[in-house]
DNA sequence: AATGCGGTTCCATATTATGGAACTCTCGGG
DNA sequence: CCCGAGAGTTCCATAATATGGAACCGCATT
């Protein structure tokens, strides 16, 4: 990173992001050592900072995130920032896979995409978002169901496909198979032809909030199906990491 | 405010500010006039907020607010954020009138507590986070019915007091009040000697999302709900004014 | 009363931010 | 194809601004 003329905007910054990335109060004190800056330089830009809503203290004096965000959050769809915090993931995913990529949340007792990477190949996936498909034949709604992210469908399973999974049974052994491998794999099951991987991503408190996914032609996905799971599992805990508050050390973007 | 030392954070945390205010994207030169400051010196500035994840571009080249804002957005509940930004305006509305104040979301079918600030009376109203009601007994369920951010309820409508609605072409006829003054009243509907006065809060688009709420004996709010009424309206449309994009100007808190 | 801890204020110093001007790029006309 | 205008970035000499050590403050602990 360069540093020409901007030495105070540069260190003040990184305070903002200290206390933002962190998300739990610290202390001045914590600041201090965390920024490697002197009491004094931190003292000064961190009331400057406060001035300007940007920091907050609170109760016991340690600093937090301050009306500016809170007014950023109050107004922007949490899911929507995840998608948008996505971006960089799904778009490595793209760039070492060439299929399409997505993210999906579950929504009550079905899945909804909140951001897509499109193909480069010809023969992809076209545009998912909003489209409602079975959990069960999607490799997305398969993770959710896996990690308890969504409930269990009830009674009979709609079956779109000829491979589609017919019994809760079936359902079942495939989500344990999913539990085991870190990921889940549909072929063929909603569209002959389609298939998909995908895995899970955990939010803030560790349970899973989001699956990671790939879909594309079976010739494509379902031969190289166990290295796209590696792929997805590695990039999908990245992503976790970001949403999961951060302890301690740094690492650009 | 002051100036020791911190001209450059102090900019820099104004641009911050336009930016995320305005909510769109703001383009390079529109910025450089609004904080009038030296392009060379916006340049440089903004140049390093980017660098920092506090500002990004959008493909037009306009800036928006950065990741960091984005992970805060994506960590939290944006009613738990409103609830924060509301505290102000709720300990002004306690000052003023000494009574309990809350602020109510609808959730569903029902009304949810987000923030409440407490009396200085001893007489007051409990802790009333997360407490159900039925939404016809609460001035603040009235205002989120009246004004269409709460479906109308269907069948009988409980009476827990004596002084209850009991029809809802009763309810109808409150919520017509209520739409003309601006704020609605329950008196002794929920418990006798219990009474409360509401007024609708406005989200970025317009329409109501929150209901701002004074509770207290009947025998002090009631004779008063006039007077209290009109403090609420204006509290709730200086709150909802926080919400609203920024068109211009400035306006400290 | 004395000591230590968390934080703020002071002040002389020189490092760092500043802004005018020159420069680059891109787009729209003529 | 060239010219000009608008948007934005880079350069550089200048001095204004940020810096950090030390002194200071207030509060808890012993």
């Amino acid at each position: 990173m360069s540093a020409n003329g901007t030495q105070a905007v540069d260190r003040a910054a990184a305070l903002i992001a200290l206390v933002v990335q962190a998300d739990e109060p610290i202390s001045f004190t914590t600041l201090v050592d965390e920024a490697g800056l002197a009491k004094s330089t931190t003292s000064r830009l961190l009331a400057a900072l406060e001035r300007a809503h940007l920091l907050e203290r609170d109760a016991g004096g340690a600093y937090v995130a301050g009306p500016l965000f809170a007014l950023y959050a109050a107004r922007h769809d949490p899911w929507r920032e995840i998608g948008r915090l996505a971006r960089p993931t799904l778009q490595r995913v793209a760039d070492d896979t060439g299929e399409t990529v997505h993210l999906a949340i579950p929504r009550g007792d079905t899945v909804v995409q909140v951001a897509q990477v499109d193909t480069r190949y010809v023969l992809g996936t076209r545009d998912w978002m909003g489209v409602e498909v079975p959990p069960h034949t999607s490799a997305q709604g398969k993770v959710l169901y896996a990690f308890d992210a969504l409930p269990l469908p009830e009674g009979e399973l709609d079956t779109p496909a000829e491979r589609s999974l017919r019994t809760l049974a079936e359902l079942e052994r495939d989500l344990a198979k999913a539990r085991r491998n870190g990921y889940a794999v549909t072929r063929d099951e909603l569209e002959p032809g389609l298939s998909a991987v995908a895995a899970p991503v955990r939010g803030r408190d560790g349970n899973v909030i989001a699956a990671l996914g790939v879909s594309g032609p079976s010739a494509r996905i379902a031969t190289e199906s166990d290295q796209i799971g590696r792929l997805l599992v590695e990039q999908a805990d990245s992503l976790s990491a970001l949403l999961r508050r951060r302890t301690l050390k740094e690492g650009a973007a």
